[in-house]
RNA sequence: CGGGGCAUGGCGCAGCCUGGUAGCGCGCUUCAAUGGGGUUGAAGAGGUCGUGGGUUCGAGUCCCGCUGCCCCGACCA
């Protein structure tokens, strides 16, 4: 093997790995606008996959699919005054439109909190007209200074849900059940096991009450903020006047929630599966499930083999498995193999001439590298093997990843341990800090508390930092 | 936004100091062999050297302006 052609390994620099690996495998490309990006076939189509989880997830309970405007007047983006004070420093804004100065700025959709609550005032009139479930797949601009491809880019592609109730224990109720759509979809489909938890003041989204989230844990240890629910109270409903009429002819505000999910979360399959031969997919979400690798060497071999390998994919294909055929001519087996394996997918299928006379073929499962991943098993029944290959591929993604988050979380009790601890990993503490404190800590050691978890320990123990009784367990950890 | 660097075929770079007809690797095209872990050989295609000005008989190379991008620091999903 060259070594030009090889990754740099994930240990070596991480960074690099991760940059390369979305590159050569065909994931997404840099757009000619400083921050932008744009995303390939191979990445697109993974994308599609979440969505297409996600997007059942969501109308399952009830919520329906809308299309919004991207631009939104500046004007509404000051009627929150939290909301404008967090976005304000990355809107991109549009002064100029046919050739003519506007009169009011017109921003880039940063999210569609305020068009929402403008749109919703005007829908919403009775209590019958509530709870109102809304979901805009789209894309939205933050005007980020520093990129990467995934992970933060100028304009990233989302879903953002939007909902509007009528009392206050519904709209809780709604955003802890979009966070446990998130928590079933990242560790069902994606094999990427993640924390409940709730956001601290600090890391709170603008003009929520709450903010839910989960948090996965990267393979260098760095953690990535995957998916948010928030609980906007009335805030928005206040700003933008949304109010009903309810049963017994009083008026009310409405509650409202909002929770979002993003292409960031393509980084987070990339970076909490990979390896140093480069991505592992989730084979639920994986573009291909198979891939299929000929080998031959003369022409009537050839004719063999294709026959059998095309045969193969249909059968695959039957069983409901997404099966991609490299039939290429103009590269080496070995060369696809590594080919494949820097593109992830979950499992491999060689066969040659010695497969044919034997009705074999060579299995590959792509997260146990080299020869021991690999078997000779029976061209007979072979799509219920693959299908179980791909079940077990999918559960050893998930204990491996959950393994690895739980090896480096520690449990710490003082600021020296903790130290420590989130140069590699999580810090698990107790917590009573102020807000000037938690960003004392994070000045001194980078780390920030990414969420108190949804599930809490009995009792109480002592604050890590500031030494007082403290009540509630937080998760510390340095963040994408 | 503060500090540093870079700009030359699709990509990565050399050439600049010391001015004289633009080169290397990868990739791409064609052909042949090869093919069970990154395969060879041969023949090709492809560049107004980021941009505007200046110096000079002559500028990729020297000088000045502009623009863009990358890296490092403060904000973010």
């Amino acid at each position: 093997m060259a070594d030009k052609d090889k990754l740099v390994s994930r240990s070596e620099d991480f960074n690099e790995w991760y940059n390369s690996v979305v590159l050569r495998a065909d994931m997404a490309d840099y757009g000619p606008v400083r921050g932008t990006m744009i995303v390939k076939p191979y990445g697109w189509t993974l994308w599609e996959n979440i969505q297409q989880a996600l997007d059942q997830r969501f109308k399952a309970t009830g919520v329906q699919n809308a299309g919004f405007p991207m631009f939104i007047p500046m004007s509404f983006l000051q009627k929150e005054a939290k909301h404008v004070e967090g976005f304000a420093p990355e809107l991109a804004v549009v002064t100029h439109g046919g050739g003519q100065e506007l009169g009011e700025p017109i921003v880039v959709r940063p999210t569609s909190e305020t068009i929402i609550g403008h749109t919703y005032a005007n829908w919403i009139q009775s209590y019958r007209d509530l709870p109102l479930l809304l979901n805009l797949w789209n894309s939205v601009v933050r005007w980020e200074l520093r990129t990467k491809l995934f992970l933060r880019t100028l304009e990233f592609y989302w879903q953002e849900g939007h909902t509007a109730h009528a009392t206050a224990v519904e709209a809780a109720e709604r955003t802890r059940m979009m966070l446990d759509v998130y928590a079933d979809f990242a560790i069902n489909e994606a094999a990427v096991p993640v924390i409940r938890g709730e956001k601290s003041e600090l890391e709170r989204f603008a003009g929520a009450n709450q903010t839910l989230t989960i948090e996965a844990m990267m393979g260098d240890g760095k953690a990535l903020q995957s998916g948010t629910s928030h609980n906007l109270g009335q805030n928005f409903a206040k700003a933008f006047d949304i109010q009903y009429l309810d049963p017994n002819n009083e008026l009310q505000y409405a509650w409202t929630t909002s929770w979002g999910l993003s292409t960031r979360f393509v980084g987070a399959i990339i970076m909490t599966h990979g390896d140093d031969n480069g991505l592992i997919l989730p084979p639920r979400l994986a573009p291909y499930q198979v891939v299929i690798v000929p080998i031959y060497r003369k022409d009537a071999e050839k004719t063999a083999v294709l026959t059998a390998a095309q045969r193969i994919q249909q059968e695959l294909t039957d069983a409901g498995i997404r099966v991609k055929m490299d039939d290429r001519d103009n590269l080496t087996p070995g060369y696809k193999f590594n080919d494949w394996e820097l593109r992830g997918v979950p499992a491999r299928i060689e066969i040659g001439p010695r497969d044919i006379e034997k009705n074999s073929v060579a299995l590959a499962r792509r997260d146990v590298p080299g020869r021991d991943g690999k078997q000779f098993v029976s061209q007979d029944g072979l799509a219920a093997t693959v299908q179980a290959l791909l079940v077990d591929i999918q559960a050893s993604l998930l204990t491996r990843a959950t393994q690895f988050r739980d090896e480096n979380t520690h449990d710490v009790t003082n600021y020296d341990e903790f130290k420590t601890a989130v140069q590699t990993g999580f810090a698990r503490v107790w917590w009573d800090g102020s807000n000037q404190e938690e960003l004392k800590v994070k000045e001194e050691t980078k780390a920030t508390i990414r969420c108190f978890p949804l599930e809490q320990p009995e009792g109480s123990g002592t604050c890590f930092y500031t030494g007082r009784p403290a009540n509630k367990i937080a998760i510390f950890g340095r963040a994408y």
